[in-house]
DNA sequence: GTGGAGAAATAGACTTTGTCTAAAACTCTG
DNA sequence: CAGAGTTTTAGACAAAGTCTATTTCTCCAC
């Protein structure tokens, strides 16, 4: 028991270190954030990592979930996936990798870069430079109805 | 002059007539939202299109332009672009084709399927069915500095 | 340790996109 | 031209995300 305390303690020392290594100042607030994020790799939008921080007493507030996630973004920990009209996703598996959405169920899960052949880039618009390729599978239940 | 007023009629006539070709009841917002989509392929917001439908006086209310650009999409007359967290974008052109995305300009421009190579389809997760592929090439300007 | 400057967090107001509702206006068919 | 069903409408509502002014924290110099 003081064991697992102990290891909590340490993961929560290396998550501090790896976010001043791609430097952030670790708080309370960002280290519980990431903590959720990189447990594994998954996909979450900022409501949810609101509820799942909070949800033991309150830790953070709304803005500053946005404000960190915007942050992860932008230092490379986390890729928004912009796949819902309603709600950014963010994505703690940071490796290449595209997409299914499921338009049914609104489910979003991994493919891996390997299992797809990477496209060509087009010639891109002048004084431009390519910033990421987001590749979506759009699926839905096969059984759906709606399609005529 | 009297020509152009003709052609204009005509033209109505043909998308009301496209229209009902796909099921649509031709109302006088439909055919009038529809004119400004088809003209050219081209990306507006329901925020746009309903500036646009509505800068010669009141023609359609915001639950119209929204329920008809749903029922476009449903019929296929018209695609949704999603690549900006904020608002999904109608594109016009329906053939098969992907996008730039300039994350500065928000500028968001077609590029032809031919110069994509099309990747495979990676297999499906069970009992589910393709609906789609999106490939976005998120693009900056050159000499933007925000980068590290 | 302590002080203090700059960085971060906070509550809550605000904005924007999009949805819903109930009533009024249309369309179309017989 | 009547009546049923469809469409439109104004405006209330919902939800995601942003902003602001204030408070709290972090970290470094001493």
């Amino acid at each position: 028991m003081s064991d697992q305390k102990h290891s909590m303690i340490v993961a929560d020392r290396d998550i501090a270190e790896q976010l001043r290594e791609v430097g952030i100042t670790p708080t309370q607030q960002r280290v519980q954030i990431a903590e959720i994020l990189f447990a594994r790799p998954q996909h979450l939008s900022a409501d949810q990592i609101l509820a799942v921080v909070n949800s033991n007493g309150p830790i953070a507030s709304k803005a500053t979930i946005y404000n960190t996630l915007g942050l992860f973004a932008r230092k490379g920990l986390v890729r928004e996936v912009i796949v819902d009209p309603s709600k950014v996703f963010y994505d703690s598996n940071t490796s290449e990798h595209h997409h299914f959405y499921n338009l049914d169920s609104g489910e979003l899960t991994d493919i891996d870069a390997r299992e797809v052949m990477i496209p060509n880039l087009p010639e891109l618009p002048a004084n431009t430079q390519p910033a990421g390729v987001d590749i979506i599978f759009r699926i839905r239940e096969s059984s759906d109805p709606e399609q005529a």
